[in-house]
DNA sequence: TTGAAAGCGCTAACAA
DNA sequence: TTGTTAGCGCTTTCAA
C-alpha cells in the first residue's frame, strides 16, 4: 500500500541512502545512470517522503506554530495572509491555534506545538503568562512575538507603533479645529497595544497645548453588549465632546451607531478617527477615517525573523521591529469640510 | 537537553514501555507505585513525548490539513473559528494553506499535507482539479469538502443550502412589491454557490409569475478594481431595476457606494438584500438585510465529518450535510417601511 | 561513487 | 504486572 523509500531503493536496484541522497540533493558525484534510474523508480511508484520519519531524524519540521488570539478581528485576516504566503515562499508550514485571550489555552498550545516539534512559534502574547514567555526566552527557543510586546521580555518582536498611530490620529482631529477629544477605549490593564494608543492620545493633547484635564476617556468592557448604549451615556453626559479617536474598529461601529440614535451630524457635530482600516470603512455613513496598520507586512516579518532565528540556531540578541501606521483621511473626520474661519 | 522516554524509564526504574503505557493510559493493571514512580520522574524531568516519533510509529497524527482559498472574506473567520474550536475539542491539530483558488497550489498543498501524514484533509475546492479530487476519492483518503460542492464527486460536503438562500432572498424582495429583480454576482463558471445563488434567484422570480424575461442579471468581474462603476453603469442603463439581489458581502458595499453616487435612495427607489451578514451589515446606511450562512457550524460539521471518517476507517458512504441560511431583515430590503397600498 | 548499519523517540507484539 | 525486542521511514556516519 504505501510505498516507502525501501521499495524505491528496491526498484532502482539501488540503496536507500543513494535514494535519500539523491532525492535530497546533497549528492554531488552521483553516476548519472544511478540518478535516472532512482528518479524514474520514484516516479513509477508515485513516492513520497515521510515528512514524519524526516523530522524524527533530522529534528527538522519545517512547521511554524502560530498562536492568535482573535481571528474574529479582519486586521488578523491580513496578517495570516502575510504569514501564510511568507511561510510558502520560505518553505515552511503553518500550525494555527486560537487562545482566545485565555492564558491557560495559550499554556497548552504552546505545549503542544513544541511537543509536535514545530521548529519555531509566533505568538500574539495574551501577556498573562510573563513567567512562560521568560522560560521560553531562556531556554532559547525560536519564538517571536507578534503585535503585542512585554518589554521586560527578551524576545524578538514585531509590532506595530501604536503610540504614533494614537498620536497622528489625535493630532489631525485638533489640527482641524477640535479641541474636546475623547478617546474611545477597552478597558484592559495587560495589553502594549491600548496603553500605547491611549499613550498617543495623551501625547497629541498635551503636545498642542492641552492638559491633563482635558483628557476624556470612555472606557467599554469588551465582552459587553450594551457598547453603543454606554457610549450614548457619555456623549449626552459630556456634550461639549466634539471628537472621538476610537481605537478599534467595532468601536468605531458602535460610535457611529450611537451618533446616529444621538441625532449628532458627522463629521459636523462629532468627528471621528477610528483604528484598523477595514474593507467597510469607506462605504460608512460618513467614510471613516482611519489609522491603518500594516497587517500584511507584520505577518511577512514576524515570520522572516522568526526562520532567521531558526535557521542561525538562536544565539543573536532579540529583534524588536516596528511598523509604521498610516493615517487614511476620509470624510468623518471633518478634514475635507474644514474651512479656515 | 532533550528528555526521552529512556531517560523517564531510567529515573523511574522501569522499562520504556511501561512508562508509554502509564502515560497513554491504556493499562489498567499497573501498581501503584510504579505510576507514582513513572509520574514523579516524568514531573522531574520534564517530560514531554515527541509527537512526531510518536505518529511515525502509530501513523496517526491528529493533524488535520486544511486548505482554503480567500482568507480574506469575513465568512472564512467564522468558519475557521468552527473548525479550529471542534478540533480542539476532539483533540486535533490544525494545519492551514491558502490555496488562493489557484489550482497548482492547491494541488501542491494537497501534496504537502499528506506527505506530513496528516489524518485527513478539509478542502474548500477551487474545483479547477476535478480529475484529483476523484483520485483522493477513490484512494479513500479521508477528506471532505467544505462550502463547495462538486456532485459528481463522490466526497463528503458540508455546504450551505445556496439555492434555498438565493431563493429567500428574491422571494422576499418580491413579496415586497418589487418586481424588477437584478443578481449582481461574479462571473465564475466553476463554483457551485454562485451557479446555486443564481438558481435561487431564478426559482423565485418564476415561482412569483415572472418569466425568463424578466430576469436581469448584472455580472461583474471578481479582481476587476472598477466594480461601483460596472454597477453604475447597468443601473443607468435600466432605470426600471428595483430591487437587487447582491450575491456577496463585497458587491454589497460596491452597490450601496453605486446607489449613492446616483442619488438612489435605499430602500425606496433601490431595495437591497444581500448575501453574507457581517459585522458591519446592519451599521450601513440603510443597515442591510443579508442572508446569514452559518460558518460556525459549518466549520464544526466538517471536522466532526472527517474525524468519524477518520476513525471509522473510511468505509462508508459520502454524507453531504446541507446548512440552512437564513434571512436577517433590516431597512434595505423596504420590508420595514412596507405599507400595503 | 555507493552501501551497511545505526539510530531519531516512540509503541506494540510477545514473553515472562 | 512488567520487560524485551522489533520496527515505523528516514538520514547519516563510517567504511568500502
Amino acid at each position: 500500500m504505501k510505498v516507502t523509500i525501501a521499495d524505491v531503493a528496491k526498484r532502482a536496484q539501488v540503496s536507500k541512502t543513494t535514494v535519500s541522497r539523491i532525492l535530497n540533493g546533497n549528492y554531488a558525484h552521483a553516476s548519472e545512470e544511478t540518478i535516472r534510474k532512482v528518479l524514474q523508480a520514484v516516479e513509477e511508484l508515485n513516492y513520497s517522503p515521510n515528512a514524519l520519519a524526516k523530522g524524527l531524524k533530522s529534528m527538522r519540521t519545517h512547521v511554524i506554530g502560530l498562536v492568535l488570539s482573535n481571528l474574529k478581528n479582519p486586521f488578523w485576516t491580513t496578517v495570516l495572509e502575510g504569514l501564510e504566503d511568507t511561510c510558502r515562499d520560505l518553505g515552511y508550514h503553518l500550525m494555527i491555534c486560537n487562545s482566545n485571550e485565555d492564558p491557560d489555552m495559550e499554556e497548552k498550545y504552546l505545549k503542544d506545538l513544541r511537543d509536535r516539534q514545530v521548529d519555531g512559534i509566533i505568538l500574539h502574547p495574551t501577556c498573562k503568562n510573563p513567567k512562560l514567555y521568560e522560560r521560553l526566552a531562556e531556554q532559547r527557543y525560536p519564538f517571536v512575538f507578534i503585535n503585542r510586546r512585554m518589554p521586560d521580555i527578551r524576545v524578538s518582536s514585531v509590532v506595530v507603533d501604536n503610540i504614533k498611530g494614537g498620536f497622528i490620529a489625535v493630532n489631525h482631529l485638533i489640527r482641524y479645529g477640535r479641541r474636546k477629544v475623547a478617546i474611545c477605549m477597552y478597558r484592559n490593564e495587560f495589553v502594549s497595544t491600548w496603553k500605547d494608543r491611549l499613550e498617543g492620545y495623551k501625547k497629541a493633547m498635551l503636545a498642542n497645548g492641552m492638559t491633563e484635564d482635558d483628557f476624556i476617556m470612555i472606557e467599554l468592557e469588551q465582552h459587553a453588549d450594551n457598547q453603543q448604549e454606554a457610549i450614548m451615556r457619555q456623549l449626552k453626559k459630556r456634550p461639549e465632546i466634539d471628537a472621538i479617536f476610537s481605537t478599534n474598529n467595532m468601536i468605531t461601529l458602535e460610535v457611529i451607531g450611537a451618533a446616529r440614535e444621538l441625532g449628532l451630524s458627522m463629521p459636523e457635530q462629532l468627528a471621528l478617527v477610528s483604528y484598523d482600516e477595514t474593507v467597510w470603512a469607506k462605504y460608512l455613513d460618513p467614510p471613516v477615517t482611519t489609522i491603518r496598520q500594516p497587517g500584511y507586512k507584520m505577518g511577512q516579518t514576524a515570520v522572516q525573523t522568526l526562520v532567521d532565528r531558526i535557521l542561525s540556531g538562536g544565539d543573536e540578541e532579540p529583534t524588536v521591529v516596528m511598523l509604521e501606521p498610516e493615517l487614511i483621511v476620509r470624510a468623518s473626520c471633518g478634514a475635507m469640510s474644514f474651512h479656515i474661519s
